[in-house]
DNA sequence: TGGCTGACTTTCG
DNA sequence: ACGAAAGCCAGCC
Protein backbone atom coordinates (compact mmCIF):
# COMPACT_ATOMS: atom_id res chain seq x y z
CA UNK A 1 0.00 0.00 0.00
CA UNK A 2 0.91 3.74 -0.34
CA UNK A 3 1.34 4.32 3.22
CA UNK A 4 3.67 1.49 4.34
CA UNK A 5 4.00 2.96 8.18
CA UNK A 6 0.02 2.56 9.21
CA UNK A 7 -0.15 -0.34 7.08
CA UNK A 8 2.45 -1.82 8.97
CA UNK A 9 1.40 -0.59 12.14
CA UNK A 10 -2.23 -1.98 11.20
CA UNK A 11 -0.96 -5.14 10.65
CA UNK A 12 1.08 -5.52 14.18
CA UNK A 13 -2.11 -4.20 16.37
CA UNK A 14 -4.15 -6.97 14.19
CA UNK A 15 -2.03 -9.64 15.58
CA UNK A 16 -2.20 -8.68 19.00
CA UNK A 17 -3.88 -11.29 20.66
CA UNK A 18 -6.70 -10.75 23.60
CA UNK A 19 -5.97 -10.46 26.78
CA UNK A 20 -2.37 -8.69 25.92
CA UNK A 21 -1.21 -5.51 25.36
CA UNK A 22 1.89 -3.35 23.45
CA UNK A 23 3.27 -0.17 23.45
CA UNK A 24 3.63 2.74 20.74
CA UNK A 25 7.66 2.10 21.56
CA UNK A 26 7.62 -1.35 20.70
CA UNK A 27 5.63 -1.20 17.55
CA UNK A 28 7.63 1.76 16.70
CA UNK A 29 10.92 -0.48 17.36
CA UNK A 30 9.07 -3.74 15.31
CA UNK A 31 8.79 -1.19 12.62
CA UNK A 32 12.48 0.23 12.87
CA UNK A 33 11.26 3.32 13.61
CA UNK A 34 11.83 3.69 17.64
CA UNK A 35 11.98 7.58 17.36
CA UNK A 36 8.14 7.83 16.03
CA UNK A 37 6.84 6.27 18.47
CA UNK A 38 4.03 9.24 18.61
CA UNK A 39 3.63 8.35 14.79
CA UNK A 40 2.42 5.24 15.89
CA UNK A 41 -0.23 6.73 18.09
CA UNK A 42 -0.60 9.23 15.30
CA UNK A 43 -1.54 5.99 12.87
CA UNK A 44 -3.81 4.72 15.55
CA UNK A 45 -5.78 7.93 15.00
CA UNK A 46 -6.53 6.73 11.30
CA UNK A 47 -6.55 3.28 12.22
CA UNK A 48 -9.15 4.65 15.00
CA UNK A 49 -12.08 4.29 12.05
CA UNK A 50 -10.97 0.64 11.14
CA UNK A 51 -12.66 -2.30 13.60
CA UNK A 52 -10.15 -4.74 12.70
CA UNK A 53 -6.82 -2.28 14.36
CA UNK A 54 -8.07 -3.10 18.12
CA UNK A 55 -5.97 0.30 18.99
CA UNK A 56 -7.30 -0.49 22.64
CA UNK A 57 -5.08 -2.55 23.31
CA UNK A 58 -1.85 -0.29 22.59
CA UNK A 59 -0.86 1.26 25.82
CA UNK A 60 2.10 3.30 26.35
CA UNK A 61 5.19 2.01 27.92
CA UNK A 62 3.96 1.82 31.60
CA UNK A 63 1.18 0.28 30.65
CA UNK A 64 -1.46 3.31 30.95
CA UNK A 65 -4.35 4.05 29.16
CA UNK A 66 -2.58 7.19 27.62
CA UNK A 67 -4.82 7.45 24.75
CA UNK A 68 -8.33 6.37 26.47
CA UNK A 69 -9.45 10.26 26.07
CA UNK A 70 -9.01 9.51 21.99
CA UNK A 71 -11.99 6.94 22.44
CA UNK A 72 -15.53 7.26 22.36
CA UNK A 73 -16.50 7.17 24.78
CA UNK A 74 -12.50 6.60 26.43
CA UNK A 75 -14.20 4.11 29.42
CA UNK A 76 -14.56 1.86 26.52
CA UNK A 77 -11.14 1.63 25.93
CA UNK A 78 -11.37 0.48 29.67
CA UNK A 79 -13.97 -2.07 29.26
CA UNK A 80 -12.38 -3.52 26.24
CA UNK A 81 -9.59 -4.71 27.97
CA UNK A 82 -10.99 -6.10 31.49
CA UNK A 83 -13.23 -8.04 28.78
CA UNK A 84 -10.49 -9.36 27.45
CA UNK A 85 -9.37 -10.32 30.98
CA UNK A 86 -7.09 -8.05 31.39
CA UNK A 87 -7.46 -5.81 34.66
CA UNK A 88 -6.93 -1.79 34.60
CA UNK A 89 -7.27 0.34 37.48
CA UNK A 90 -6.63 4.15 37.11
CA UNK A 91 -6.11 3.55 33.79
CA UNK A 92 -3.53 1.47 34.22
CA UNK A 93 -2.81 -2.58 33.10
CA UNK A 94 -2.57 -4.20 36.25
CA UNK A 95 0.38 -7.20 35.96
CA UNK A 96 1.73 -5.62 32.64
CA UNK A 97 4.68 -7.32 32.70
CA UNK A 98 2.75 -10.79 32.86
CA UNK A 99 0.19 -9.59 29.64
CA UNK A 100 2.66 -7.66 27.78
CA UNK A 101 2.95 -8.42 24.68
CA UNK A 102 6.34 -7.68 22.50
CA UNK A 103 5.82 -7.89 18.52
CA UNK A 104 9.83 -8.24 18.58
CA UNK A 105 9.48 -11.73 20.32
CA UNK A 106 6.20 -13.07 19.50
CA UNK A 107 6.12 -12.28 15.55
CA UNK A 108 10.17 -12.50 15.48
C1' DT B 1 8.72 23.37 -0.36
C1' DG B 2 8.70 24.36 4.41
C1' DG B 3 6.99 23.99 8.85
C1' DC B 4 3.76 22.29 12.50
C1' DT B 5 1.84 18.52 14.89
C1' DG B 6 1.56 14.29 17.57
C1' DA B 7 -2.55 8.40 21.45
C1' DC B 8 5.81 8.40 22.79
C1' DT B 9 10.38 7.68 24.87
C1' DT B 10 14.52 8.90 27.12
C1' DT B 11 17.49 11.88 29.72
C1' DC B 12 18.92 15.89 32.19
C1' DG B 13 17.72 19.15 36.28
C1' DA C 1 11.80 10.51 43.23
C1' DC C 2 9.45 14.08 40.46
C1' DG C 3 9.41 17.66 36.70
C1' DA C 4 10.65 19.61 32.49
C1' DA C 5 12.93 19.51 27.96
C1' DA C 6 14.81 17.36 23.82
C1' DG C 7 14.73 13.79 20.22
C1' DC C 8 12.75 11.00 16.85
C1' DC C 9 9.96 10.15 12.25
C1' DA C 10 6.18 10.58 9.17
C1' DG C 11 1.77 12.64 7.90
C1' DC C 12 -0.82 16.93 7.00
C1' DC C 13 -1.59 22.17 5.87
Amino acid sequence: MNSNFFEDVYEVVKLIPAGRWTSYGAIANYLGTRGSARMVGWAMNSAHGLQDVPAHRVLNRSGILTGKHHFVPPESMQESLENEGLKVINDKIVNGSESYWNPNVELM
